[in-house]
DNA sequence: CTGAAAGCGCTTACAG
DNA sequence: CTGAAAGCGCTTACAG
């Protein structure tokens, strides 16, 4: 493979030359422009990124960090980030923080960022004191998704509001008995969303006058087949809520299987709602408050690319938030007449 | 941040030496060994990585490229092979080649590669002539996974023998009127894996002296949301198959919807089974053949590691094929008597 | 508009 | 066992 150097001596030009032409750079001739990019065709010189990182101290490459990256809403984060920067020159390195056990994760640490991506965006994943220390010791700009960084600019959806309209939408059907699942312990690696989901939870059903029922709230991983799980108990029940709110589509799939065991029809006696519009939601019938993910994953990239290219200073600090939108389907119906 | 330059002058010794050190190369005295530890430490110093690029030929990242990231089945790969290689001093660049349309795919270029990664893992991605003459002139080591490039190390399941087993599952329960789902058209992106587990269907069938009824055979592009709207025609006629088997689990997802929509009792008057053990499959009650889809992940990175370290000539070029098992649940019983 | 030269921060023979 | 020096392939002032 050839370099910038082979270049440079069949275009009769100085390397510096070779380099100011093929970056568009102005003060190079039009003529010497044409030759160079000729002869750069020709050898089919790519440039090594290595060199130019070194010289330039960019890399054009940002982190990504993910708790989890083979659940749903991750994997679909990745994948508009990493379309939407290599559309602007720019790759990823990919790191899957996520630990054999649920409640820790590993750290962020100098050898994953230092001199190897120009920024970092995290994706859901709380920031320790010292990671943010890391972080801005390094000088990278830093765009996280979901869990918001003090200081820093976050993409995210409004997780109370999007929780409202999803118990309003039962509310609305004339329940007035409903349960969560979802709630998570105060150590979890993640609670910022699960937090801000269960108090809306709350509020709107006191807000609109309903019993709240303690033991009708009940904890979760987050996973379709815990939530199964952790329901079983509550429908199995006499005395169960005619309709559960989940905080996430996955543990609502949960819930409507565990009830499908107990041959309780949804949505005849019990509605089932989450909130994603998880890929499989549609073609389950599930109820849901869609939330736009791919627009995140792009929101984010176009947020830190702005402060890498620089024209303006930093990254701008405003939060953008992304609508979400009630998608009702076949896992909720009118409450039924007791 | 400190450089090698700062780290041996306060170790009061040559920037090589350091560079040794550091790097457990042999011919350091523990004495001097231990003093630049030492330093090294205490100045926060981790190489610059672009830096080692450069002097080294080396880059220690690895390219991994997905056709969809977004999918259950190759979110978990990158999550596994992500794993394994930090483990072993490597990064992950990540490239999603998704494309708009289902059948296109972005290609391949010397820009993703060149001097950027030092081996390359393909998922599931048939190469096309010039991207393997690509790879080979960057002179990159590849593993695939899935659908083998010739002369290649691959890793995959038998997608056969796969096939055989959930179709054997069937005929032992009595069944003998079996439709399938997941024909894709010749002209995909993707037709290796569709192509067995369709000709192992077709085989398994007549080999037990099965009908194989063609109108029983459905096109899907291996979707959950798609195999319910393709199966839908068939399952809504009066003479309809007594089984179906799905390519994948997302699709027997799909196609078990259709069935419950149509009211149709699985698995009393229908029996659907399909491949993978997606992660919602335990869930969801549906029997399947499972593959390990980490191991194939870890599997390749090792293969690949092998290879960069390079204490063997090349890649070795064997496949690894990891084994699957039948997973009965619930949504496959006895064939109903007619 | 163009070139010579320094510099980015390492690694790697080569001497000793 | 250790150091001086070249070299990896670019970019970037600085001159002209």
């Amino acid at each position: 493979m050839s370099t910038i150097t082979d270049v440079a001596r069949v275009a009769g030009v100085s390397v510096a030359t070779v380099s100011r032409a093929l970056r568009g750079l102005d003060r190079v001739s039009p003529a010497t422009r044409r030759r160079v990019l000729e002869v750069a065709e020709e050898l089919h010189y790519v440039a090594s990124p290595t060199a130019t990182s070194l010289a330039s101290g960019r890399t054009r490459v940002v982190a990504v960090v993910a708790p989890f990256l083979t659940r749903w809403f991750f994997a679909t984060l990745v994948s508009a980030i990493e379309k939407e920067l290599r559309v602007h020159g720019h790759h990823v390195i990919l790191f899957d923080l996520e630990d054999d056990t649920y409640d820790q994760r590993l750290p962020l640490t100098q050898n994953m960022l230092w001199k190897r991506v120009d920024g970092v965006i995290s994706l859901n994943v709380p920031m320790t004191p010292d990671e943010v220390e890391l972080v801005d010791r390094l000088g990278l700009p830093l765009v996280s998704i979901g869990s918001a960084v003090p200081g820093r600019p976050c993409v995210r959806i409004d997780d109370r509001a999007t929780m409202r309209t999803a118990v309003e939408h039962l509310i609305g059907l004339g329940h007035r008995r409903i349960g969560y699942v979802g709630d998570v312990p105060a150590n979890a690696a993640h609670t910022q969303t699960p937090q801000d989901r269960l108090t809306a939870f709350r509020d709107t059903m006191q807000q609109a006058g309903l019993p709240l029922v303690e033991e009708w709230i009940l904890g979760s991983d987050w996973t379709a087949r815990a939530a199964a799980a952790d329901s079983r108990t509550l429908l199995a029940s006499a005395d169960r809520p005619t309709a559960i709110v989940a905080a996430s589509d996955e543990m609502a799939i949960g819930v409507r299987e565990a009830a499908r065991r107990l041959d309780i029809d949804v949505p005849g006696r019990l509605s089932v709602i989450g909130i994603d519009d998880h890929v499989l939601s549609e073609v389950l019938g599930l109820s849901t408050v869609r939330q736009d993910v791919a627009a995140q994953g792009r929101a984010a990239a176009d947020l830190l690319l702005r402060a890498l290219v620089g024209d303006e200073d930093g990254v701008a600090e405003d939060d953008i938030v992304i609508p979400t939108v009630l998608v009702p389907r076949e896992s909720t119906g009118p409450a039924p007449v007791s």
